[in-house]
DNA sequence: CGTTCAGTTGACTAAGGTCAATTCCCGTGG
DNA sequence: CCACGGGAATTGACCTTAGTCAACTGAACG
């Protein structure tokens, strides 16, 4: 089974014959390291799914400055969802942290999927889900923790491995909500306390 | 056209027929003034529609502090619908603000829907799609937004007179992450500053 | 090698948190 | 109708912590 059948499958049993509806419009796509896949102000909405690499999301301020979001990595579903639902200019850049290797596909695929076959609404549905389902949590943790908890939990998560590895360090304190030289200090203080 | 049938339209065009199906399982319910509607832990899984109300979600700390994090008025869903979707026990509180009255049902009745009929399969997406948009703009906001920022966005949302005025301050306050304290600063400050 | 940029460290500033006292508002009961 | 009680909101003094600015280190890469 493809791996893209394979996550599609998890939320939504998918036979062949549907799969193939979607794969029939599925084109490989390479990004170079520090290569954009999505851009902010941009209308045509494309979803990816990485094959290889790690990719991250970010908002820009009027300044310049860039406030990361989110990270990707292989098997996971990238895109400016917001804008794809709402359709709107996409308010966040999505950039290759690595050379990544994508499959795409236009959202307006995904969308007369959803016309046509009722288990393909249900993917969609159980796609929003968790993601409001994941949203709420980092918000919540945004609400109810202090940095340093924040910074700990993420130690702690299933993606500590990737993240840390694979981050960063300054990409990963503005997702936390702190600057970079903040998140240098909490580990310096963690370090000694233990 | 029933209200709560009027904003499932507008998400999904559920015809008189679908609606029945939802409508002959909803029940009334009437909140008194600090009472709960849904507490943490609970497992009973009930969407309410609020028809006359306001009130307020929280999570709670170990050390019994709650931190508010929705408001919900007149024409709102109110569930804790991360928990219904997950099925699991609900980490937040729902507590009625005001006398409030409801409609409810229970999620187990929109869920046999989703399996029934493809437009409730729709219902289902452009809710979550709903809610993960309102998640997103929250979260980034909480990341890029100064507290004082996000007190001044509140005195330009459409909610501002309904939330201004039928939400004690000190709730107001730990909505938007900050003590009620700071934001009593915040007021005098921006009082001063014009 | 030198250039660049991420990460650390130090000195200082600013802003929110904490604790406590005070005032304000509002509903209740005498 | 007034006095009282209690919670909400404000204010002041002080503390903690993150932000800012700048200097320095160190590793990566041409």
């Amino acid at each position: 089974m493809h791996p893209l059948h394979q996550l599609i499958h998890s939320f939504s049993p998918i036979n062949e014959k549907s799969w193939q509806q979607l794969f029939e419009h599925c084109e490989e796509l390479t990004i170079a390291k520090g290569k954009n896949f999505i851009r902010e102000g941009e209308k045509e909405k494309y979803i990816g799914f990485i094959m290889e690499g790690t990719m991250r999301q970010y908002y820009s301020r009027d300044n310049g400055e860039e406030i990361t979001t989110y990270f990707y990595f292989e098997n996971n579903l990238v895109s400016s969802y917001i804008s794809c639902i709402n359709n709107t200019p996409s308010q966040i850049t999505i950039e290759a942290l690595e050379k990544t290797k994508l499959l795409i596909f236009n959202y307006s695929v995904i969308n007369e999927l959803y016309n046509k076959e009722k288990v393909w609404e249900r993917f969609g549905r159980k796609i929003a889900e968790y993601l409001a389902a994941g949203l709420e949590e980092r918000m919540v943790s945004l609400l109810m923790d202090k940095p340093e908890d924040r910074y700990k939990k993420l130690l702690n998560s299933t993606n500590k491995q990737k993240i840390l590895a694979r981050i960063p360090q300054h990409y990963i304190a503005n997702y936390l909500g702190i600057t970079p030289i903040s998140l240098s200090r909490i580990r310096n203080r963690l370090s000694k306390n233990k």
